[in-house]
DNA sequence: CTGTATCCTCCAAGATACTG
DNA sequence: CAGTATCTTGGAGGATACAG
């Protein structure tokens, strides 16, 4: 399991539902699809990403175009808004300070 | 009700649990009491203020000094450690983008 | 391939009552 | 004042089956 705002899973800090942080990491180098996106994200499930993928374009995160091509099956790609790039930044901070301070937050757990 | 970070609720970046960052929050200018976070964050039961300063204690992002002064009560005071001060920066960013981009937010919502 | 429809489980969070 | 002890519940998230 990976964080989405960085090394991995013990950082408090996180944005939207368990999964939002990581879609939009996926969707930082460019459009992705469906299918596309369940690799990376190893265990999510179709009704669970199609759940949080809803809730992104709702907050004008994510946008979801309907390329169809004529004689082609309808292939849809998944892209982050400006808005949705806007928000790598406040999370690239979230993820500086999980880097800065992994020993601190592993230290405090197991003492 | 308010948000840990910024304006009021829509922010998809939070910090811990549901009120961990408001407490963090609370904490920033100085030690207090129990019953002293319980003002402004009206509504949090003891059970679940307990809880949550519990987990940040756990995380090392918060401690527990037992002021027990001869003849008193205890008087147990909740301050920031230093990895706590540290999360306000990442906190502050989050807050910034919220600003920022609030409008986005509630356009996105209603439309 | 890109989803929707159901069903189920677990746990965060609240209500309430009680304790040193 | 500063909590602990129970009980309850809404909803996030997962498993599975089915659909266009």
């Amino acid at each position: 399991m990976f964080d989405p705002v960085c090394p991995s899973g013990l950082s408090p800090i996180r944005v939207g539902d368990k999964w939002a942080g990581m879609i939009i990491r996926c969707l930082e180098e460019g459009p992705r699809r469906f299918s596309e996106l369940r690799v990376p994200l190893r265990g999510i499930t179709a009704k669970v990403l199609t759940q949080s993928l809803r809730a992104l374009q709702r907050d004008g995160l994510v946008i979801r175009n309907s390329h169809a091509a004529p004689g082609h099956a309808p292939a849809p790609v998944y892209e982050l808004t400006a808005l949705g790039r806007s928000i790598l930044e406040p999370m690239n901070a979230a993820c500086a300070w999980a880097a800065d301070h992994w020993d601190d937050l592993l230290d405090a757990r197991e003492s």
